[in-house]
DNA sequence: ACTTCTATGATCGAGTTCCGCTCGGTGAGC
DNA sequence: GCTCACCGAGCGGAACTCGATCATAGAAGT
């Protein structure tokens, strides 16, 4: 179980996110493309002021091709944040591997920090957030955004860093992303940069949290 | 400044609500009318499949009747919001008159027991949640139903229990009501009636967090 | 290899349907 | 009778469909 392995993948949430898969070169790039314009559109306009003809005319393509791959208008930005999400797994990774990880204070420390980038880099991040409530099945917890993204960083914390692992630490990760995602959400509200003090604040309420379950970081079991 | 000053009247956010303030008596009852009808709609088929058909159908009223109140779709589900967290505010000082009120903790844990009350009995406020973010103005913190509530929160925990007041308790409320709201926001994703184990975590969390600023509850100051 | 050739993927955009919202006309309250 | 409240047909625009048209990959022929 490697970290490509828990971090890669699509997420489970996804319903049919795309009707057709693209099996030519080109209609995977207008695939990306017409996100590409969603997340900028959706960053200008704002979430159901976007529609659907100006995605299409920002990404050069008719009003036609956006409904061959997408069923409604807000599966696209649900498709939009899903890739948003994968990007964020992949930076966590990336992360993971190049800095030096040494306790799982370490790896969760990552992960905020490529939450962090990630609100900063990726248009319409700030307004697709993390995990959409909304429109998610309603039944077990891995149904959810921060439920699967929980259950994955359990699986590493407890095989790489020795954490005693089981529905106990899945359930505090996911009380913990809920959390993070919350006043990183707030963080940049209001600044395209991120509010300082609600980072640290995040950094230092997620530190607190878990050091109260599984002790300090330096001495991690 | 009593709590009924603190806790009541409207909140900032709004903008202009209702275009016409109802002076007759049945139009009054229309109004609310329409927002217990908007509440079980939205309950119903989700925040963005609600129609204003939908609403006046329900509500027993003709499509023009909701335009004569409310100036578009969103602003009917705002209005919704915002009757709903007066209701909370309401609650809170009702709980904080009965039952004993001795520290801090006690205040702030009843906030959070009619924040779960609330999320039981308000239909559609799983949907609408306790703040908009969305639509909210993106300046000052104030502008934030959370900003706001925990300006609130801090007045009367710094005049009544004697905390130390300012900007920092400001803050730190805000974060825990942001913390808070999302945990019970999962809590009741799933569960009609709040899954207990978000609730307790939720409470845990917040005494923790703010226990760590403002010392043992026992010894408040 | 190099060129047709063709099945199918991909694109287009006028047209249909549905929904948000207006407004002039009608009824109910003071 | 004067104003407030209500109605609902109708307008504009956005979501979404669908048959016609173009592009591409890969097979078949040379």
């Amino acid at each position: 179980m490697s970290l490509s392995d828990l971090f890669g993948g699509d997420p489970v949430v996804s319903g049919q996110q795309v009707r057709v898969e693209p099996t030519q070169q080109r209609s995977t790039a207008r695939l990306s493309g017409l996100l590409d314009a969603a997340a900028v559109v959706v960053d200008e306009v704002g979430f159901d002021r976007i529609t659907t003809a100006m995605v299409a005319e920002r990404a050069g393509a008719s009003i036609g091709t956006v409904y061959r791959y997408y069923p409604d208008r807000v599966a696209v930005l649900q498709a939009l944040r899903e890739r948003a999400v994968l990007r964020f797994r992949q930076r966590v990774v990336e992360q993971l591997k190049t800095s030096g990880t040494e306790t799982w204070w370490d790896a969760v420390d990552c992960a905020i920090t490529a939450f962090v980038d990630l609100y900063r880099s990726e248009p319409g991040f700030r307004i697709v957030h993390f995990a959409d409530r909304e429109r998610a099945p309603i039944s077990g917890s891995e149904d959810l955004e921060s439920g699967y993204f929980a259950h994955q960083l359990a699986g590493v914390l407890a095989e790489e860093f020795g954490l005693h692992g089981g529905p106990d630490l899945i359930f505090r990760l996911e009380v913990a992303v809920e959390m993070a995602d919350s006043i990183l959400s707030r963080a940049f509200h209001s600044d395209p940069h991120g509010d300082e003090r609600f980072i640290a604040e995040c950094r230092r309420v997620m530190r607190d949290y878990l050091v109260g379950y599984y002790g300090p970081v330096a001495a991690s079991v």
